[in-house]
DNA sequence: CAGGCTCTTCACA
DNA sequence: TGTGAAGAGCCTG
């Protein structure tokens, strides 16, 4: 995995127990990198720094970090962020999901079509890579019998973020009216 | 449920 | 550069 070797901020958050944490570029302030919520705070340090050749951890940016936090509770929150990696395809995918409504969903194989592709299996991919979970809403993507596919930070983690937005679940299965 | 289809990416030669 | 395997999927029988 080639890095990355624009110089990096590092802030962390704590929410009972749960740390959040983001990656700042320190030249224009961009975030490049969210985390998977963990309750290790040296975990989320490395999801985010693993990326990166170069970073050091303040407190700069914490209230980003709070922000994040919120996203994942539920809360509607917006970001100013850019994408900085990845293939064309990848940013294809990741424009496409960061456009799904708050509390809706869409499937694998939407976004494949309005990409013009039958890739389905490889729309799943870019989202795994996606480097700014949460904050780039790929939870909002599934499976297209509208059960959850994977996710992550495991699908019950995907299942509890919806439940949050206010998505409505049923056996594992999201119910046709969120379904935009 | 099994198996084939579809495509992108990655590993490894 | 070239080939093969692996995937957060989909469809048909």
């Amino acid at each position: 995995m080639n890095k990355n070797s624009e110089k990096i901020i590092i802030s962390t958050y704590n929410h009972k127990g749960l740390y959040f944490a983001v990656g700042v570029s320190e030249q224009e302030g961009n975030i490049l990198k969210s985390s998977i919520p963990k309750t290790r705070k040296k975990d989320v340090i490395s999801e985010i720094s693993d990326s990166f050749s170069s970073f050091k951890v303040s407190d700069k940016y914490e209230n980003l970090a709070k922000s994040l936090c919120s996203a994942y509770h539920g809360k509607k929150t917006q970001f100013c962020f850019n994408i900085y990696d990845g293939t064309p395809f990848e940013k294809n995918v990741l424009e496409k999901v960061m456009k799904i409504p708050y509390g809706e969903v869409r499937t694998y194989k939407d976004i494949a079509e309005t990409l013009g592709t039958r890739a389905y299996r490889a729309v799943g991919m870019a989202l795994k890579r996606n480097p700014l979970p949460i904050i780039i809403p790929c939870h909002r993507v599934v499976k297209s019998d509208l059960s959850l596919g994977g996710y992550k930070g495991g699908t019950n983690m995907k299942k509890n973020i919806l439940k949050m937005e206010g998505v409505h679940i049923v056996n594992d299965k999201i119910i046709k009216s969120m379904y935009g």
